[in-house]
DNA sequence: TTGCCAACCTAACGATCGTTCGGTAGTCTG
DNA sequence: CAGACTACCGAACGATCGTTAGGTTGGCAA
């Protein structure tokens, strides 16, 4: 498996020490504010070293978000087989947050990337990563527009985006080794479910 | 009578123009990717003439932050004055989102730059814009807790998050010289009240 | 033992960065 | 007119950047 699952141990060695401090130092300070040296220094390192493993520093950052957007998109369909053709909407959103949670609790560094780095990376790395993103998207689309018919495109496009920015956010603030994950996803999917609207004879 | 305009026009000069360009290449190429040469060429000004208007880089930095975040904190006192106190929350929402967006779509760049410069700015800068941003937060946190005071502080947090996410994401898609902003604030409020739950049979 | 190769090193390259210094026009004041 | 001030400029500074060239080392294969 190409997800990074192994604890960050100091037995970590060579090029996949070097994606995970560089997938890291991209995440908390930027790609543009993290030099080579940087880097290196993190990895233990002299920053020639890098240029074995890799060709250059924006192919160092294109395998980073290679790695990240693989993570959520397994994620993605991995929650889709384990639904029933019977799970209804409600479940079938919340399989798939728990799964984009986990995913991103579990990569940090590279799924997270995409959400801060991606937007200044250079053009070319960019533009590699496009194809795998809007694929993502269209899957995430598709879903809500199954399990909430009535959306018009618009308020589709704006669920979505509302969804991934306080999945994405959590990253920065939920502490995944004290809460449950599945509590978060099951926190997030009920407010986006319900609406603030005052609930008129609601259970528990 | 003189026309008081003060579009975007050729006509600006030296400093403002300065602050305007500069806002523009940070939130399109970043702040480290965006060098003051760069800032000095859509100018039309040499490199050095920056430094009578700033004191440097990262004050420039500092200030676009600052005229961003007021802009968006005036636009939210401004909409609750303009409530009655009569107002339904739902009512309060739509018109703090409505003043939101059109505070993001007057300044853009002023605004929108707090979303994806602000996390990788050098950490004075970012220490500085701090107070600003935690108060606008606040406001936030403040007004949904008394519209919708049944929400949990996660689940609190978590709304405001998803609401930041869909708003600040228009200003990347939604065209504002053609759609209404208004009709966008109540797309966005109508999504997030009634939440994406099949809809038993109520009016709109 | 010999040869090879992956992994890493030291040292340096040219380019670009933010910034500074010392000017020069133009305008307003007295 | 002299002086001061604002706005800008040309040229350069030292620092840091990504990158490369040319070693050195240790372990494995034959």
């Amino acid at each position: 498996m190409a997800v990074v699952e192994k604890s960050p141990m100091q037995t970590e060695h060579g090029r996949d020490r070097i994606l995970r401090v560089a997938a890291n130092l991209f995440l908390t300070k930027g790609y543009a504010e993290t030099s080579l040296r940087t880097i290196a220094d993190a990895a233990e390192m002299r920053p020639a070293s890098i240029y074995h493993h890799f060709d250059s520093k924006d192919a160092l950052l294109s395998e980073i978000l290679d790695i990240g957007m693989h993570a959520v998109t397994t994620a993605f369909t991995a929650a889709r087989e384990e639904l029933g053709s019977e799970a209804t909407g409600r479940q079938q959103l919340q399989a798939h947050v728990a799964g984009h949670l986990r995913a991103l609790f579990a990569n940090q560094a590279f799924t997270a990337a995409h959400v801060t780095v991606f937007p200044f990376a250079p053009a070319d790395v960019r533009a590699a990563s496009v194809p795998q993103r809007d694929e993502y998207e269209a899957l995430w689309t598709d879903m809500l527009s199954h399990i909430a018919p009535g959306l018009g495109s618009d308020a589709l496009r704006l669920t979505r985006l509302a969804l991934f920015g306080a999945m994405n956010s959590a990253v920065q603030w939920f502490d995944h080794t004290e809460g449950s994950v599945d509590d978060l996803a099951a926190t997030i999917v009920d407010t986006l479910w319900h609406g603030l609207a005052p609930r008129t004879g609601g259970t528990s």
